[in-house]
DNA sequence: ATACTGAATATTTACTTTACAATTCAGGAT
DNA sequence: ATCCTGAATTGTAAAGTAAATATTCAGTAT
């Protein structure tokens, strides 16, 4: 199977941003190999001597999404001039925009995120690892910072991570408007950074 | 249909009781009504007299589960000498015991659940809506103590319930080990009593 | 040999038919 | 009159079939 060479990756490439548009349009099942061949020019059969299958076009798209996504995150946690509570933040408020992209402007990507959530359980696995590492790269922040002073940051970036990030799992039926989310999200931080005690 | 007088609500209770041994074992799909008629010894047409249906008999089973968690939860409010936080904690990890019970204890009973979360997300909405009162309840005696200076402690109840309870709906494929999901719930709220700042 | 395709095969999906179960109702027993 | 049932009706899910689609492969063109 091509992979490796230049106009091979240019070719994958094409297929995918092919298969990509038709998937936001159609949907994920209901669209068809031959439409994403149609769609660049060529036979079905010649598809399968770039990609194994249709879920493999779908998983090198989610792999592109989530990079992006990540890309988005690491950006938050590279902006100067904040304290390590507000970072925390507004990462958990980035992420909750690129969860809610996907959902909202991408509509019929969706169908297919189900798809790959079901299949693939392992890419949203290293997704919260990711995520996770990175919550734990700012906790660390505010300990050298005299900000927090918190003895194991992995330990407490996985709490933090399943009061804040994970929960947005949920919405599979009718998720909240986006507004509403971030405040929540924004409570939580605040509870968590702050405590209920006494200062 | 008959509802109020004695023998009526009497033949209601064993017509439950036995749809409820059947859901179990059989789930609720794969039980008829026919079978439930057999068990308590009348004709399916009988149990319209005191069912409007299956899905009747369902709703009036889970609403006394629920009924009986609630209490589990009151029970936990009404201990006598816990600080707050700690009573907060034991009723974050009642609820979670509660909800591991559904899922692991009553194996079959899980495919109804789903089904009522579906069809009637409204008891789901009163369950969450009774918890959150039940920890703002927390709250308030928090602060009454001295331990807690919550300004809005409905608003806190909230994100309490975001970052504690309502995460547990995710797990819908592969539940965590209730072990585990004590270790995660009590890390969280002690996140949120404490605060990550320097005291 | 390499890059591709058309046609063949294997899977999935959509549809139709059938069987079963839920619910209703007319009437029989007490 | 009240309580209940058997049979009729309606609705829903399972089974089977037809159609569409994914995937493979033998073979053609360069």
């Amino acid at each position: 199977m091509e992979t490796t060479n230049d106009t091979a990756v240019k070719t994958r490439q094409r297929i995918m941003d092919a298969a990509m548009k038709l998937f936001e349009h159609y949907g994920f099942n209901k669209t068809t190999m031959n439409e994403i061949a149609e769609a660049v020019d060529m036979s079905p059969a010649n598809i399968y001597r770039f990609y194994k299958g249709k879920e493999d076009i779908l998983f090198e798209i989610a792999n592109s999404i989530i990079a992006q996504m990540h890309v988005a995150l690491c950006e938050v946690l590279k902006l100067p001039g904040l304290t390590a509570s507000e970072r925390l933040e507004k990462l958990v408020l980035q992420n909750l925009r690129n969860m809610d992209m996907i959902c909202s402007c991408h509509a019929k990507l969706d169908e297919a995120v189900q798809y790959l959530k079901a299949k693939r359980p392992d890419l949203v696995e290293k997704d919260n690892e990711i995520k996770r590492t990175m919550v734990m790269e700012v906790l660390k922040e505010g300990n050298l910072r005299g900000e927090f002073s918190i003895m194991d940051t992995a330990e407490t970036a996985g709490y933090i991570m399943n009061a804040t990030f994970l929960c947005q799992c949920q919405w599979g039926h009718e998720p909240p408007p986006l507004e509403q989310l971030e405040n929540t999200a924004t409570g939580i931080v605040t509870l968590i950074v702050n405590g209920l005690g006494k200062r």
